[in-house]
DNA sequence: GCAGAGCGGAACGATCCGTTCCACTGCTAG
DNA sequence: CTAGCAGTGGAACGGATCGTTCCGCTCTGC
């Protein structure tokens, strides 16, 4: 800003705005343009010139997380242990906050040729970590619960971010301490369908 | 309906109007009066005779939904079992779906002298089940760790209701053998202050 | 029968939000 | 040095949504 020239001021404003619009959709899937705007400390315009719409933004943003998710994953991949791998990889998505965006910003906006593919890949990761995994979880657990553990993280929310943060490792511990040992669970696991149903479109839900 | 008389039907629409309420702001908060009506089989004066505005009619959600919480309770003290009880009540409570309404609906409207009193009652009961049931817990669980795992329970959500509920039966499970067993917690437990927040002022918040 | 309680749903006014537009600024190319 | 324009702030607009009101109808309970 100081320093700044114009066009340095425009290349800083593209990670600023985009900053800015991750940290007001993941509080608010339905927030007004306006709001990120003046997060960011920018004009409309500035939002404007770079995005044709909302709806890009949102699957800019989506894209972005959904990028973070299989870079999460792909780091994970190195790591020796098989229980190890998977753990850092769920506290790293969990910490990156990476979930809300890639789910509940899921259904606003129509899907993406790009988008699909990075989710195959995505789910493709997660499920290889997960297998290896496997072995030190109770016998019932499903790739597909990661995506319900991811959902029930994102559920713990305080105002300020970085006790938000703080809360979600102590219960996904706490989580990940379940998923490992305990009795039998009830009831049949989420099916691709049940995990997925925010994309569809829309048909006549009970609740 | 077929063997009404006009008051009886009245009577009826009742229960059936705030049954539709009920799930419609389940699902979701921020729904308009008219999803109500709809999803009721009513027309919008049906609600308006019986609700003098949609905030009333929130109101009203709130109490009822605290008022099962309560009941929830004061049913599962009777039980003799420590962590049986403390279990019965929490299943309860996940099962009736009772959690959303009291906490999602927060902030949607201006408090209300019963609501705080029946809110004191009911933490005062869901502690003293907590308490009892502590011996079989890992040693950092505090009661406000409770109302976490109520949030994340909630966040399991699919569009068929009933299968929502067996799906939330399974990782409330999970949940429950994490708070009995595992390695330390990381993190200092929520606060009641963090816990409370959507009722507060809505001061500047992060996220 | 008939007065009116109860109701359906159109209509209204307020609010909100996505997008456009225009005036302005100050860098940067030449 | 300066002309031009990329970049910007924010007011303005038009459409959509939603809470609430209102009017005309129905059908019951007396």
């Amino acid at each position: 800003m100081t320093t700044a020239g114009r066009t340095r001021q425009a290349a800083r404003n593209n990670e600023v705005i985009l900053a800015a619009a991750r940290e007001v959709f993941l509080a608010d899937q339905r927030a007004p343009v306006s709001a990120v705007a003046e997060r960011a400390g920018v004009g409309i315009s500035a939002l404007y010139r770079r995005y044709p719409s909302k709806e890009d933004m949102l699957r800019t943003l989506c894209g972005d997380g959904l990028q973070r998710f299989i870079a999460e994953a792909v780091r994970a991949m190195e790591i020796p242990g098989d229980w190890a791998a998977f753990e850092s990889f769920v506290r790293g998505v969990v910490d990156a906050d990476v979930h809300s965006l890639t789910v509940h910003l899921a259904g606003t906006f129509p899907p993406d040729e790009q988008l699909a593919a990075d989710a195959t890949r995505a789910n493709i990761l997660a499920e290889a970590l997960f297998e290896r995994a496997r072995p030190d979880m109770r016998p019932e657990a499903v790739p597909a619960d990661l995506t319900m553990l991811l959902e029930m993280c994102a559920a713990v929310r305080v105002p300020d971010a970085e006790r938000t943060r703080e809360l979600r490792g102590r219960y996904l511990a706490m989580l990940l301490d379940g998923l490992r040992r305990g009795g039998p669970l009830p009831g049949p696991a989420p099916t691709a369908e049940e995990l997925n149903w925010r994309w569809h479109p829309a048909g006549t839900e009970t609740r």
